[in-house]
DNA sequence: ACTTGACCTAAAGTTAGGTTTAGGCTCTAT
DNA sequence: ATAGAGCCTAAACCTAACTTTAGGTCAAGT
């Protein structure tokens, strides 16, 4: 059993969010004694719930409903399982996207390196369209990909 | 060059927000006909880098400060490059991150789908903390790495 | 006795990143 | 010539997710 403190500092998020999110009903079933919160393993297995569903832009309302199905036992597994499959293939495009975007900061990287040496771009840029190094062109390729493609 | 329309349908970004960064000073150097914007490659340019850059929480002030840059010509091509770089660090966070929480979810889609055959938590609780099947740990332990360890 | 530290609430305030509204201009096709 | 499409601005509005404020309880140490 933990109070608010404690899991302020573990999860490095301050008390008032801790609050807040006990306020929107993100632990359902906190235990209090004499009107202090006692964050016990189900509320720190929330909280690590809460981080990973909130990385994937899901909202504190949506996050409430699914703690909710918790305390409604073996009928709603299957929500739950589902509600996780959806996840899942949100975080799976946003890795693409994630991927996509590092392919563009390592092709900016070489190119403002490559701007340094030359004291100017007008060398990158005549070899813009098709003659950068293969690997560079590669980079630069995956940066763009799939945006009239879908 | 494109009108504010093409631009829109191109990005998947409604008009208005368009005319929000452009506000904001994201396009410093537009072009005008008449009142009217002519979005050039610099533009579209400008736009792939917004939505990378935005894409690791960087806020507009930060975005347009570097559209500032560019503006500049050589004397920022180093911070920019280092502006790149940085970006790449947050990127790489961000892409651990993911990953743990990928793992956290593929453990619970397991745990749902257990739960579901078993009719209960009870079984999976009681392997809970080391008799998992050995993969499903695996997938456990990673969605919990480094939480008291930095 | 009293100060300090850690907890509490309700309610107001903040911020970023848009979106909406209201009004207006200018082509183009009917 | 008039209706519709697509462009424009300034300014008001909105929302989620916090954070801050103001005021209060309680236990431990000096």
């Amino acid at each position: 059993m933990f109070t608010i403190g404690q899991v302020s500092k573990m999860f490095h998020l301050p008390i008032s969010t801790l609050r807040y999110y006990d306020k929107e009903g993100l632990f359902p079933n906190i235990q209090r004694a004499s009107g202090i919160r006692k964050f016990s393993d189900a509320e720190i297995e929330a909280l690590h719930v809460i981080d990973c569903l909130k990385s994937s832009g899901m909202e504190i309302k949506d996050i409430k409903q699914f703690m909710e199905w918790c305390q409604e036992g073996p009928s709603t597994y299957l929500k739950r399982k589902e509600m996780f499959e959806r996840q899942k293939k949100v975080l799976e495009k946003e890795l693409q996207e994630l991927e996509k975007h590092m392919a563009m900061i390592q092709f900016k990287c070489w190119y403002y390196e490559q701007a340094i040496t030359d004291g100017n771009e007008d060398h990158i840029k005549e070899m813009m369209p098709e003659d950068l190094p293969e690997e560079i062109q590669a980079l630069y390729d995956r940066s763009r990909g799939s945006h009239e493609a879908d």
